[in-house]
RNA sequence: GCGCCCGUAGCUCAAUUGGAUAGAGCGUCGGCCUCCGGAGCCGAAGGCUGUGGGUUCAACUCCCGCCGGGCGCACCA
């Protein structure tokens, strides 16, 4: 359904076009400050400017049309400051509007027109590696970007780029006897696997025969040679395993996707041939580069496609997976998620596929900072390794577990394992998507385990205490849909307040799209259970007389189905009980 | 050297993409429990948005210059 806020744009712009026959946009925001109304109509002031004009007469002359055009929908509308225009919903508006998002799947956000294909790169880890702090940002804002574009219908295919290729390969296939003893037998953890890696990289440094013999096997293995090849996929079964038992507990959805490298091995050297000869690509100093003279920030930057010794590159496997998603898929955009440090490497590839074949392809890079420890340094373990998902995690939920036995004795268990479970992973993913990503960000276990201020506890809180009414009540919920109830009456100011906030979800939803920004729906989130906290302390529901009662119910229901829906784009689960 | 990103309350962070009086949490101070879950709620104090110019009816936001911090820049990915 169309949102409040699409509804205001395409009339007023009808208006502003009927009474002062001007072509612009309403441009319509919410007020800032509640004290003007509820919406802002902006757009006298650039037309103004267009013709050379005062706003405030061509504003006077709009509001006055919009009047009657909005009677229905609002109270007449005022003209304030240079030329704004203010708009105050009417309640039985609001209230009428709140039993056909109680009946909407989507809770009132439109479907996004036209609905595009879109590829989202995400997470990537290594073969042969644990995932780690530096993995997180990743797959969760690639996952809650994949979730939220998909809610509002976009065809979404997730493709997990693993690094499953490369000179790693040779150093690990140098100890192939040991790794396939293990790999033969039983599962082997992907500690041991990094043990045997970086006792082959130390003795290479000391060492140029064992150098020389990594590096053999590196040859062996990109020819193809049947014992090499069968340790390598051993090793990749062996670590998707383990990753994706974290991404199980992580609770991101399951790829639709994982293409490693390996996969755009065949195709590298046609890339370069290609890029060559269509003249985009050319020799420099043994190896093959794009340069871009023509961009002034690139000029002295070039983009290395094939090392002198022949060898691909990163950047090549990268352009060879734009070409093979665009021929397979044929989406309208693809984004990547890493992080920032990265933004050359994908200007470079950007600019050259925009040359090479694919103009009209919108390519995104979606750019975070780094989870720092409380040193405002890089999180690291004591002796400096990353910090391993998995212990994390393990963390997580250990902290949770002590609050949560601490709290609620009472509960069984294994009721109490599971809050803790989801309580746990629900703070750390939130801490980091509730934060711009763009910027650095400070990982705080008593911050983002708190009960108050921006968290997934207090989020998951306020979606309990709001189950806990309809318990109570004995009323289930969806006894509350379905009533057949027309208006929904909003006679306290804090019902009408929370109504027309419940009425925003989809503003925060194209928020967070455009410049993919899982932020917005968190800070919506928290702004919606304070205006529910505000509700619940000055409303009673269960006691209240008829028709109070039921409104308030419904209330209740929309408050929580939004808030559960909107942690479910963040990835975050709720629970009934805490 | 070149390039990119970031400087907002004591601390950790927001700010609807150029809109009206820059908002939260923590911390500090003060209120609210015969009432649906107090892990809660309400209020107060706290700001020259690093800095100097510029553009605009309007700048935390855009442009230029400084000062701080981070990151990246030819054979790793």
């Amino acid at each position: 359904m169309e949102s409040v806020q699409q509804l205001l744009e395409r009339l007023a712009t009808g208006v502003i076009r009927q009474s002062i026959g001007a072509d612009g946009a309403a441009n319509v925001r919410p007020c800032g400050n509640p004290k003007f109304g509820d919406y802002q109509i902006n757009g006298l002031l650039p037309i103004a400017k267009a013709r050379g004009e005062n706003p405030r007469p061509l504003a006077d002359k709009v509001a006055a049309a919009l009047a009657s055009a909005l009677a229905d929908i609002a109270e007449p509308p005022t003209v304030a400051g240079a030329g704004f225009i203010n708009v105050r919903l009417k309640p039985a508006f609001v209230g009428s509007l709140l039993p056909r998002v109680l009946g909407d799947p989507r809770l009132g956000v439109p479907a996004a027109s036209p609905a595009r294909t879109i590829v989202i790169d995400y997470s990537a880890p290594n073969i042969a590696k644990q995932l780690h702090v530096g993995h997180l940002r990743s797959t969760i804002i690639g996952d809650s970007i994949a979730r939220t574009l998909e809610f509002l219908g976009h065809k979404v295919i997730s493709d997990n780029h693993i690094g499953d290729w490369g000179t790693q390969f040779g150093f690990l296939l140098r100890s192939k006897s040991e790794l396939g003893e293990y790999l033969g037998t039983s599962a082997i953890h992907l500690s041991t696997i990094e043990q045997i890696y970086r006792k082959n990289v130390a003795e290479a440094e000391k060492d140029p025969a064992a150098r020389d013999e990594a590096k053999a096997e590196l040859v062996k293995l990109q020819a193809g040679d049947p014992e090499a090849t069968r340790i390598w996929k051993a090793l990749c079964d062996r670590t998707m395993e383990a990753i994706n038992e974290i991404y199980t507990r992580l609770g991101v959805r399951p790829f639709d996707h994982t293409l490693g490298e390996s996969f755009y091995h065949p195709r590298l050297a046609g890339v370069v041939a290609e890029l060559k000869t269509r003249g985009l690509a050319e020799d420099s100093e043994g190896a093959v580069c794009v340069f871009f003279r023509d961009v002034p920030q690139l000029k002295d930057k070039p983009f290395l496609i094939q090392k002198s010794d022949g060898a691909f590159l990163y950047p090549t496997t990268d352009l060879a997976t734009v070409q093979y998603r665009v021929e397979t898929w044929k989406p309208g955009e693809i984004i990547y998620v890493t992080d920032s440090r990265q933004k050359l490497h994908f200007e470079q590839l950007f600019t050259t596929a925009r040359r090479w074949d694919y103009p009209d392809l919108k390519l995104a890079h979606v750019t975070f900072g780094s989870v720092l420890g409380e040193d405002n340094k890089p999180i690291k373990t004591r002796s400096g390794e990353p910090i391993r998902l998995e212990e994390l995690l393990d963390e997580g939920e250990k902290r949770a577990q002590a609050i949560v036995d601490a709290n609620y004795a009472d509960l069984p268990e294994a009721t109490r394992r599971e809050i803790a479970r989801v309580v746990g992973i629900g703070a750390v993913k939130y801490a980091d998507l509730s934060q711009n990503r763009v910027n650095d960000y400070v990982f705080s276990w008593p911050k983002m385990l708190a009960m108050q201020g921006n968290t997934a506890p207090y989020l998951q809180y306020a979606y309990v205490r709001i189950r806990s009414i309809f318990r109570k009540g004995e009323e289930p919920g969806q006894g509350v849909r379905g009533r057949g109830q027309e208006v929904v009456t909003l006679a306290d100011a804090a019902e009408f307040d929370l109504a027309k906030f419940i009425l925003r979800f989809p503003e925060a939803i194209e928020l967070a799209t455009e410049d993919y920004r899982p932020n917005f729906i968190c800070s919506y989130l928290y702004d919606l259970a304070g205006k529910f906290s505000v509700f619940y302390e000055r409303c009673p529901v269960l006691k209240a007389d008829e028709p109070a009662r039921s409104s308030r119910l419904i209330l209740c229901q929309l408050t929580a189905e939004v808030l559960r829906k909107g942690l479910d784009l963040l990835g975050i689960q709720t629970i009934e009980q805490m």
